[in-house]
DNA sequence: TCGGATTATATGTATGCACATAATCTGTTG
DNA sequence: CAACAGATTATGTGCATACATATAATCCGA
């Protein structure tokens, strides 16, 4: 056996993707342990450990105490999305970033937001409505439902020039959330406010974000049509 | 200051993003340095650093060397997307899955495929449209493009039985990808394979992966109607 | 032969130390 | 005042060691 200089837990780290990737390690093998790689590599197990600990959280390892490490035979894909505020997603675009709020009411949740988060009907809420511009063209609608209880400062915020996406981001911290995508037909407001007609396929995601004494707020943003969302995998 | 005594770096992990929560640390400013914590929380620094590092990894921090480590202004909401393989998914829901494929051809490149991937129309492709089901009722339509000269084996695999999704996952590592999520109207081709009908807004997945000498596959997945994807923050 | 207790083993984590690296700060010099 | 060089400092990384913990493997008695 070739014995491998490396010069940090980077290259361990690359040498052991290198083997999994020409088959040298195959799906379903389990690989050496961590002491007999610290060994081979000519570094510390702990080295050899941080290597295998991020090759595992990529999903191109698994690892069981006593059980050792494998290449899993249906390695799980995993992509991270990353979520920037609004604004910067369509400045990161090149575009200037266009904000108008639509409908602004202080009322109780509505069936759909009652129904998913199981909210009684006398919670005091409130409700926007906005649409997001790129360079003038509507990017996107966001209806979002604030629990007022949760955030009473959002009363008095100024939601007409800085969007509720970006006033809460800044000013709640999260604690836990749930995202779902998909796609929808654009209703009837939607379609007039991105400028399309009712029926078209939009791209939906819809955010819940809630601390330790429940919701804060709920989040249904529909992008025009033709948008896509790109992820790193 | 309440000499807080801790367990491990889950708990020091745990206890600054409390901070964060409270507002105790503010977005904008800097956080103690990883010694000071060490000597607050009664540990080692590198039991500090293992857990800044994760909070930074998850978003809820940003580190610089010799700048320090501060609570992000605008955090950038990161979430993990878990892509199983399709009949994992589909079991996963409960259901049983069913694969039909639905057509397979031995050609060039279509034109939105060379457009995508600047490829020569003369290259040697496999085209193969499959339909998974759960419990018998249309999941998703799979539109699959495979460059030959990469993985000439999968001309002899039997991809009547399996998913060339799993086939692939199962027999080529992954080296680089791409997604892309969005929505799209049905075409008639897929509206007619998911049983709805032509125009109906679709999720979409579009996927390419890549090795070093080039394009391995592409795919494009379309969702019957009310699938969601769901991530975790 | 089965099942439960025991042992062995691979990973998980903590620690103290050292040095590397990047970026800020500071002071000097043209 | 600006530009540059060096000092300072916080994080990044590596190592050796020790102990913790989960669990596969084994042993042993009924």
């Amino acid at each position: 056996m070739t014995a491998v200089s490396v010069r940090g837990w980077r290259e361990v780290l690359a040498e052991v993707r290198c083997r999994i990737d020409q088959g040298i390690w195959k799906p379903g093998e389990r690989i050496p342990n961590e002491a007999e790689l610290a060994e081979e590599f000519g570094c510390a197990r702990s080295t050899v450990n941080r290597a295998l600990r991020e090759l595992a959280g990529q999903g191109f390892l698994e690892r069981r105490r006593r059980g050792g490490t494998s290449v899993p035979i249906a390695p799980v894909r995993r992509a991270v999305l990353d979520i920037p505020i609004i604004r910067f997603e369509v400045e990161g675009m090149g575009a200037e970033h266009g904000y108008r709020l639509l409908q602004r009411e202080h009322r109780g949740p509505a069936a759909w937001i009652r129904r998913t988060h199981g909210l009684d009907p006398g919670v005091d809420m409130l409700h926007l409505r906005a649409l997001h511009s790129a360079d003038g063209r509507p990017f996107l609608h966001e209806d979002r439902w604030i629990r007022v209880d949760s955030v009473p400062e959002v009363l008095d915020a100024d939601l007409e020039s800085v969007s509720a996406n970006e006033w809460l981001v800044r000013n709640v911290p999260l604690v836990r959330g749930d995202i779902e995508l998909g796609a929808v037909a654009a209703s009837a407001v939607e379609a007039a406010a991105l400028g399309t007609s009712p029926g078209a396929a939009l791209f939906l995601v819809q955010r819940a974000t809630w601390n330790a004494r429940g919701l804060i707020t709920a989040v249904r943003l529909t992008y025009a049509p033709g948008y896509r969302m790109r992820a790193t995998l």
